[in-house]
DNA sequence: CCAAAAGTGTTTCTATTACACCCATGT
DNA sequence: ACATGGGTGTAATAGAAACACTTTTGG
């Protein structure tokens, strides 16, 4: 590797921040910490890290994302690069975002204390640094392009879960109401569900089934051109 | 502004590449240039220049279009930040790809001679230098999905075309047969078309009638949710 | 008069929407 | 027995797809 072929040219500081979103059963929320060093020391940030020189986006995401969450293989994906020149106050950063989908059940409040992280509903986001809001607020859209076509929603959810929680699920992400059974016949005529002989009775007297996704069966789909809700 | 603050990171090298469409009639097509410089010079290669530290992607990616096609005001959309470690092979560059849309016919023959650069239909591109290839495909890709949605497909026609044409290039985007009439039917009921009173006679005896996009009407639609071909 | 491309409607089918009642169960 | 949420089918509508003939005109 000849490093000295580009010496003229500028280097910058790039940096990921990411967007968790987390569904809580009844609202989708987005994790964020009180920014632990300066300049905005004390606000409220995404969750983010530079890229070193010996590694890709996709990894420094990934780091950022388990330092956090201490999960990995967590549904990621990039979203933009946001690179205007002054949106660090501190100095000139890129900073290429990230969205990551994650079953907020998973996540561990012991590391929730040691960031001094907090998930807010999306619509009680508080202010953030720089152009944090700006990268939320294209997450959001973008997950709700997304899951119209892709089955991501169920990285929101436990491995196993039933139809009424799918729904609120997508009413959560699309912000509208959806007909109960219009939804139960999209989804189920997808085939991409099993479901199984037991049930979940916290919500209701009669109990819902359980349903998982069968990534198998979802595979044998064509990859893309998939309606979903 | 306090460039200070982060000096303990790493700095990278931050390039752009620009995927530019054009079409001809019948053909989908993609700019590309011999590589002027090492590493990879004379290879065929997307049209791309490093980020200074006083300039967005946005510019830097705009800067570039200029250069090459002495063309403003261009339509320019961000792809994807591309940054695996080894993606170029002189050093650690990362790459924000773009793709812009241009009418082909006020494409610069002269400025094809300078840069050595030639247009190529997407199913003939050439081995590419890096990643340029994932780039071109992606890119290829968007514009098939932000076509069906957005008013873009006009950006690669002159300021006022045939319905034929217009068909045309859907065809050429989609990679599929589009019928005539539902086509047609489909493109008129938007309202976003002004029929003009003129004929284009080069490519039929009867002549087909031109038309313009209008922008106005366009606006009046909701920015969203406008589904196109 | 003929070749070549432009222009134009109707029918079929499929997907989406709207809508209301019974079921199972814990208390 | 009743309150609560789960589960289910049908009819109406809108959108997409399939399909073929007539028109214009330069040569």
């Amino acid at each position: 590797m000849d490093i000295d072929k580009y010496t003229s040219h500028d280097k910058i500081l790039v940096a990921v921040d990411c967007i968790i979103f987390g569904f809580d059963g009844h609202e989708l929320k987005a994790l964020l910490i009180k920014r632990a060093f300066e300049p905005e020391k004390g606000k409220w940030s995404l969750m983010g890290g530079f890229v070193s020189q010996d590694e890709s986006t996709d990894e420094a995401a990934g780091r950022v994302l388990l330092q956090l969450t201490g999960m990995n293989n967590v549904y990621m994906e990039q979203l933009y690069c946001f690179s205007d020149v002054n949106r660090d106050a501190a100095g000139r950063v890129i900073s290429v975002a990230y969205f990551a989908l994650i079953n907020i059940a998973d996540y561990s409040e012991q590391l929730q204390l040691e960031h001094e992280a907090k998930w807010f509903p999306l619509a009680q986001v508080p202010a953030l640094i720089f152009d944090h809001k700006e990268m939320v607020a294209l997450a959001k859209e973008r997950l709700q392009q997304k899951v119209a076509n892709h089955p991501i929603g169920f990285e929101l959810l436990p491995g196993k879960f039933t139809l009424p929680q799918l729904q609120n699920l997508y009413e959560a992400i699309y912000e509208e109401p959806l007909d109960k059974r219009n939804f139960t016949r999209k989804v189920l005529s997808l085939g991409i569900l099993n479901k199984l002989d037991e049930k979940e009775k916290e919500s209701s007297r009669k109990g819902a089934f359980y349903y998982v996704f069968d990534k198998g069966k979802y595979s044998k789909l064509h990859r893309e051109g998939v309606k979903f809700i």
